[in-house]
DNA sequence: TAGATTGTTAATCGATTAACAATC
DNA sequence: TAGATTGTTAATCGATTAACAATC
């Protein structure tokens, strides 16, 4: 469970929750642009192939005003709630670390700024990439992290290195004054446990399209 | 749950600890290059931070030998054996649409290759990208897909695309055959029920380590 | 009023973890 | 044998879903 403590109400939500506030988002803003101003839980979880009642617990839990039983709940006010409760509006720094062909992706990667995240600076080894710039932003040599981080007081590091490295990196991260990492190999981070470490598991994903593929095609 | 019928035995594994699979390779792979022969439940819960009795049904689950009391499991033995369950050995083909900075990094990330995936082709509606090659594989224009599709027999979908072009991207992949699709947009496909849509949700990352850091910063 | 929708309390479900007997 | 580790059965935990009263 996440503990939030917003001004007035303390908003309790599940990581599960939040993890879907994304897909409310794209999906009332798809709305909002074919002028619906009105949704009811029912309808939106048909849409997202969610349960109705999991949509209005979801909805109760970041919306500020409560909807309107027979009606639903106004569709730009919601956009709005979630956008601040995920605080995309409030843009985070991030520094990157591992200019390969995903790391530069990222770098480039519009998604990302429309969450609220702004990729400030990037970090690695190879000296031919170092003084380089990817996308507007410019590549430093490795060395440099822990003094660039505390001096633009950056808290949130990417990790897009192979993963036999993705330890060492995590370790300078956190002497740095990182607080959060966003990591893209996949190992397993050890960290103090104050820092979050959320793991985008592209290896998992594959396991799970390769499974599912497998017993498709073996019945 | 997922259901895997192997020659012998069925094998039934949590979604979960399916995602747990890529963890335990990796780490496995790198005792396999340190020389360690043997390794016990405990020691590799504690090296990635889960529970003992988790990590023993996982291996349980997988391992074609027990494991023995006092001693453990083969680290060789179980890496072939993940692997083989994972699939890592049978290459699956796939196709990805949207040829934009994600794109291009998923076709050229060696990752994906190492986990028995191989992008055959990709497509895309802009012109200016047709008939170009990115990391040796050749960008066709949508038009094409469903023909190529067909002809190379291909199972496996990457959706790289904004969100709102994503849902008639995945209409046009099930027309073509594809059994399951690996999406990058943050939208909810709507999808016949035999088809796997894995998600890959960045959105979601971004909003766990934005509110994770909104806690630590205003305490 | 009748009916759709809301929000809440209780039941269910799946996965994780704890307890314990079996084994080398 | 003693002790570490295995595998299994039972308890716990968190999240989802079902049932239901409240509201416009």
């Amino acid at each position: 469970m996440i503990q939030l403590q917003s001004q007035d109400k303390p908003i309790t939500i599940s990581k599960q929750a939040l993890q879907r506030m994304p897909y409310y988002i794209q999906h009332l803003r798809t709305m909002h642009k074919n002028g619906i101003a009105i949704i009811a839980a029912p309808a939106l979880a048909a849409a997202l192939g969610l349960n109705e009642v999991q949509v209005r617990k979801d909805l109760a839990a970041i919306s500020t005003t409560k909807g309107k039983p027979k009606t639903g709940f106004n569709v730009d006010e919601l956009i709005a709630n979630m956008e601040e409760f995920l605080g995309y509006n409030n843009i985070d720094e991030a520094i990157l670390v591992g200019v390969g062909s995903l790391g530069r992706a990222l770098m480039c990667y519009k998604g990302i700024a429309e969450c609220g995240m702004n990729i400030v600076a990037a970090f690695d080894i190879n000296e031919g990439l170092v003084g380089s710039q990817i996308c507007g932003k410019y590549v430093f040599h490795m060395d440099e992290l822990i003094e660039i981080c505390k001096r633009l007081n950056v808290r949130i590091g990417i990790i897009t290195v192979p993963a036999d490295q993705a330890q060492g990196v995590c370790d300078k991260m956190v002497e740095s004054g990182i607080l959060a990492i966003w990591n893209f190999a996949p190992s397993h981070l050890r960290t103090p446990e104050n820092i979050l470490v959320q793991n985008e598991n592209m290896a998992a994903s594959l396991a799970m399209l390769s499974k599912h593929l497998g017993e498709k095609l073996t019945r």
